[in-house]
DNA sequence: CCGGATCCGGGTTGATACTG
DNA sequence: CAGTATCAACCCGGATCCGG
């Protein structure tokens, strides 16, 4: 394994994560609990399936993540992570943070799929109104639909579906994404096409400025916007 | 350029500086405000010069520093980064803490650099003693001495010499940082040869458990222990 | 000495084909 | 479905050389 040999927090997890692919993978499975090897490549296109099975051997042997032998009947090695591998959760999201404002500049031929607005959303959503009573909406933006739970001022989201929520939101991820971001109003995405079944207030209690989506809106913290190579 | 084509924060921010090398070489800049061709060259054993040149190139293009081309008289170019370069410190910040861990198993042929402290020192230390007025405590491990201040519950690290310490620790990097990071008693650290000229209660201003270091102390919020491959 | 450029051998990656 | 095998292309590391 090549390593930089440095005694030193950062090369030692770039020596075990660093390479290509690695965070990606660890991405998927922060998102998704347990997965299945076709799972993770059809969220990685363009990954080499020799690559993807290296990775998930190295991953393994650095701990990130186990590989649970399914049950006897019908056997389908499952992906998941450690405690350890999902410890790089607060690495990653700072890490997608700081790319988060590359994303507002039109993308070629860039894939988005749905089930990736977990991690920002997570990022960026906050529980406005602390003392009010939890409130549940549905996300339906592709094949995996994503739940969204704001109680006692935390906000928990999460793939999977929400029982009696109060409100369901069906759009493509892209224009879902700059809503729930305080990106785009609610009115400019309902002329997008997204359908808000429900109670349209509770829209309120996660995003900060719904109706002021300030024309060159940054989402980082500070900094100028990076050129793009 | 080589691109995931993936519209998420996280593959555009490894897009820019996923690349080997690229994160060490924002360490350095972080560390060290300003950095010659050579300084940085020599805090990274074992990068090719071509190739340091190339990511110079890259990082500068990407926005995220800048080549200063220094006075007329004698120029050496600086490279310095830019605020969106120095937004990665958070990122940079929380991957090191993930492999902190890493360091304590012993190191087979692995350098320690005295001025890569500043970073770690910036995650662990705390003014535990907010109210108590300011103090100064100046390092000395290698080349680069480093400087810690203590100020209404902030702490501040830089390399550097502050004037009138309290305190003037020398010694191996390996035993300031595990000093430092509560991973080793004082006693055990002088015994090891570190020399602490000064006040010797300013420790206990920064440091938490300086006299209990639980024998497998973990760096880590949670989570066992990694592997090493 | 500083800041690279150039060349070369070897390792890594990407694409495709193939197998249990 | 879950990989392995193969091979071309590219990237990386090390050495050398070269203009200020």
């Amino acid at each position: 394994m090549r390593t930089y040999k440095q005694a030193c927090g950062l090369a030692k997890t770039l020596d075990l994560v660093g390479d290509r692919w690695s965070l990606l993978i660890v991405r998927e499975l922060l998102i998704r609990d347990a997965c299945r090897y076709t799972d993770i490549r059809k969220s990685l296109p363009g990954i080499a399936t020799n690559l993807l099975a290296l990775r998930l051997r190295e991953l393994e042997s650095a701990g990130i993540l186990v590989r649970e032998a399914a049950a006897p009947p019908i056997a389908t090695p499952l992906f998941r992570l450690t405690d350890r591998g999902r410890a790089l959760e607060k690495a990653v999201l700072e890490l997608g943070r700081w790319g988060s404002p590359l994303l507002t500049t039109p993308s070629r031929g860039d894939k988005l799929q749905a089930h990736w607005l977990v991690l920002p959303l997570k990022l960026y959503l906050r529980d406005l109104k602390p003392q009010e009573p939890k409130i549940l909406i549905n996300l339906r933006a592709g094949a995996d639909p994503i739940a969204i739970e704001a109680s006692a001022g935390n906000i928990a989201v999460r793939l999977g579906v929400s029982e009696h929520p109060d409100a369901l939101v069906k759009g493509k991820p892209e224009t879902l994404l700059r809503l729930f971001t305080g990106r785009m109003s609610l009115g400019a995405a309902l002329a997008e096409g997204v359908q808000w079944e429900g109670n349209r207030e509770v829209l309120r209690r996660v995003v900060g400025t719904v109706d002021a989506p300030a024309p060159g809106a940054n989402l980082m913290d500070s900094g100028a916007a990076g050129g793009v190579s």
